[in-house]
DNA sequence: GACGTAGTATGGTCAGACCACACTTCGAAA
DNA sequence: TTTCGAAGTGTGGTCTGACCATACTACGTC
């Protein structure tokens, strides 16, 4: 029986890594040292430093690629959605979350972020010109269904964006994807999809309307109802 | 410039294993084939299937360990807080996200669950009796501050766990860790600590109440004040 | 039958190699 | 002198093969 948790070598890295974010020596845009410097300055195989990397790449701290010069390697990025999506998605896949919380999470950031006093007005009035945009080429029946999904998620992040609050934002984005692949293989064909986009156009014109006028409760009241009525139709 | 984002060995292993697990061929307390037996089914080395393996390590999907017999390897568990925690923890260093939207975040979910009838009475009565306790056990006044940290963290997951959903339950837990660490540093001496701890027995004693006597729209609201006042002693 | 030991398969770590890639450098051609 | 292309250099990505500690299994001994 053993009651030592094993500890990692790449853990090493990795808490070395997070103090220097933590503490500023590394900031946004900064080059990590190489994987072989790296496991030189710490001692361990270049193996154990990848896969420390390889935890900051799929949680959206760095971004990873070849070859050599100032955007080469390992840079830090911070896109929180990137791994709380990974993590939802494959949770979601093991069951260890149904599709119903996800709706009801949605609803609940949502709903929460459409209440909001926007924390930056300049900010919220460059939203909806964009979101009004997005509006129109949903418009456009060429429109296939991965794209007019795409779009349609970021209306939806765009608008809880204006809360300000990063949390919030990045775990919209997740949830939508987390579930994105089961949306599309529930609605398999083709004919039974078209009464369903005419019906998302008319919430999401309203929605953008009652948020464009600062009717924050119908617009937080408009969102419930769209959410759950697109996942009614999910069946 | 290459167009093409490099196709990842690992990939092939994650999403072979993603759709078992979403067809049910993988469930919980399932083994994973040993690693050598799978890079050799996809074609790929040990190294690449081993980053697969990480990567749900990491996300709180499976459990590795090492020797033999069926408690070995990497068996499927699956713990959405693990994933997440690790994320938000690494990007509120890598200052994406910082403390008041976490706060912020915290006070959403939370009284969102305390306004949320329970999805089982049963299981909310036992929640009752186990938050007792706790609230008991951190009258202690011998209890460590991490200890005391590690049993009020405990407190606010149980009774956010009565909504019965996962995702908030995962991300409470998530938010609470994510700056554990900040909290623990931000209070450094014995001193200012002792008047606070006091403060936050009377205020979850208070709250334990509320929600013993079903007084959810309060329950909520000390919730809230819980919450602000405390973060707003860590400056 | 009980018990201890050898066997076996696991993940964890390491070393070393080669590749494709992207930038850098520098010399040759205009 | 300027331009441009080829060689050079360092990066992460992948693979191979090896060794270790561990934990269970099976077997042989008592």
């Amino acid at each position: 029986m053993s009651v030592n948790p094993a500890p990692r070598a790449y853990q090493v890295v990795l808490t070395a890594i997070e103090n220097d974010l933590r503490s500023g020596v590394l900031t946004l845009g900064d080059q990590l040292p190489g994987e072989r410097a790296l496991a030189e300055q710490h001692g361990i195989s270049r193996a154990s430093v990848r896969d420390a990397i390889r935890i900051l790449d799929v949680m959206g701290i760095v971004r990873t690629s070849t070859g050599s010069g100032p955007n080469s390697g390992a840079v830090i990025i911070s896109e929180p959605s990137a791994g709380i999506s990974q993590a939802l998605r494959l949770h979601v896949a093991a069951k260890g979350i149904n599709v119903r919380e996800i709706v009801e999470s949605r609803i609940l950031l949502e709903t929460w972020a459409a209440q909001m006093h926007p924390r930056d007005t300049v900010y919220a009035q460059q939203v909806l010109d964009r979101t009004a945009v997005l509006i129109m080429r949903m418009d456009d029946p060429q429109l296939s269904r991965d794209e007019f999904h795409r779009i349609d998620a970021e209306f939806h992040v765009l608008l809880a964006s204006t809360a300000g609050n990063a949390v919030v934002e990045s775990m919209m984005e997740s949830l939508r994807n987390s579930i994105s692949d089961y949306v599309a293989a529930s609605i398999p064909d083709d004919e039974s999809w078209q009464p369903i986009v005419r019906t998302l156009r008319r919430q999401h014109k309203a929605i953008h309307h009652a948020f464009a006028t600062d009717q924050r409760e119908r617009a937080a009241q408009l969102l419930e109802e769209h959410i759950n009525w697109f996942y009614s139709q999910t069946r």
